[in-house]
DNA sequence: TAAAAAATGAGGGTTTTCCCCTATGTACTC
DNA sequence: GAGTACATAGGGGAAAACCCTCATTTTTTA
């Protein structure tokens, strides 16, 4: 029988091409894509899936998230993780959650089938390019953690809205107006944003946060 | 005769999988596949190619720089320009330099063929997402004739390297020790450039500097 | 349901930014 | 040669941002 897949990126010209590689290959057949992170579980539950092609960085919901959910509802699920970025912090995330799998979109196609194949088979698989990663993190993690360069750890709810209100200009007294709390809470939440984004002042912050796009 | 395209773009599998649908086409002929920016031109030389699909973020050498140089070698050569981001500044740049169209990674296969049908007959196509992002763009510059709202004085070389430095995060302390000057100088110069782009702080400086550009 | 993360906020300090004011030399333009 | 724009820079003061430590409550997650 054929092994059942599920596309899932935001790129629909992406997934389609994709979509039409596997379709040409024997013992492939492409059931289903998905342009959202959100729409990924409900479609499971309907349909037969072995594995999910995963792009990281979903909109919505990102494909670490997704990762983790769908791995809690369907534990034998078999998640192929594809990213842009070669970002340890990614990489070694999604795993944790229990992806089977990660390569990046610079990658062939031959590779592409190799991946399927041997992640269907239960083994795990990586681009040559992601083990080093790997093995650098590895390595990092023994010498003491260091963060990677343009890793940013997930700004929470409140401190996007603060963000937010900065680059608008507001002060710190009026963002503490605004939003009813103290002015010392919103010194609070600044001083975590800029820990955050690793800035030294409100000008990094701003420009970091335009170039991130940390206020989706 | 069929329709000849190269793709141009650093992600083989994206790439490949544009590739795909495209050969299943009726007249359309993919005759070739570039991973970088310094490939192509010399592809050009040796191979007809009526259309290229062009990725604005390739490595090496952007897509931007690419058009430009496409262009001059080539003066009809027909580009469709690619990109994830919608975002005004690649856009009225990579038109500027001759591009016929803009396209977004997100839209489907429908969209993509559409616009090379519509480029092959010597119009211009946009995604309407960049449709309403040009709009926009062209009424920011608009602006600059009626009303005093969104219009941007002329920034003086002095100002613009003191903006640069903002940006980079640098104090006036900071500044005034990198250009030679004293910090009641910058501090001059960084009053100036908030009463020109009408910002009431740093915050507001950095994210107009951002949006218009003002750092050339 | 216990542990972790997020949101709240206080005290008390230093540094930086912002805002007045004024003023001088230089260079280009009319 | 007068006018204008630009770069320079000072004093002084108010406001805002930044930094450190700490503590409580609420929410989320494992």
């Amino acid at each position: 029988m054929a092994t059942k897949i599920l596309i899932a990126d935001d790129h629909s010209m992406f997934a389609d091409g994709i979509e039409s590689i596997l379709n040409r290959q024997d013992g492939i057949e492409v059931v289903g894509k998905c342009y959202d992170g959100i729409s990924i579980l409900p479609f499971l539950k309907k349909e037969e899936v072995d594995i999910i092609l995963l792009d990281v960085n979903l909109p919505e919901k990102n494909g670490i998230e997704v990762c983790k959910e769908v791995i809690a509802a369907f534990p034998d699920m078999k998640i192929l993780a594809i990213s842009m970025f070669n970002q340890e912090s990614y990489v070694s995330e999604i795993l944790k959650f229990g992806a089977k799998g990660y390569i990046l979109k610079n990658t062939g196609q031959d590779e592409l089938m190799e991946a399927i194949e041997t992640i269907k088979g239960g083994k795990t698989f990586f681009s040559k390019d992601v083990t080093q990663t790997i093995m650098r993190g590895l390595m990092n993690d023994r010498k003491g953690g260091s963060k990677s360069e343009g890793f940013i750890p997930k700004i929470t709810r409140r401190e996007k809205e603060v963000l937010k209100l900065i680059v608008q200009e507001f002060t710190t007294q009026e963002i503490g107006e605004k939003l009813f709390i103290s002015l010392k809470t919103v010194e609070s939440h600044r001083s975590s944003l800029l820990a955050k984004v690793n800035a030294r002042n409100t000008a990094g912050l701003v420009r970091i946060a335009l170039e991130k796009n940390l206020m989706d």
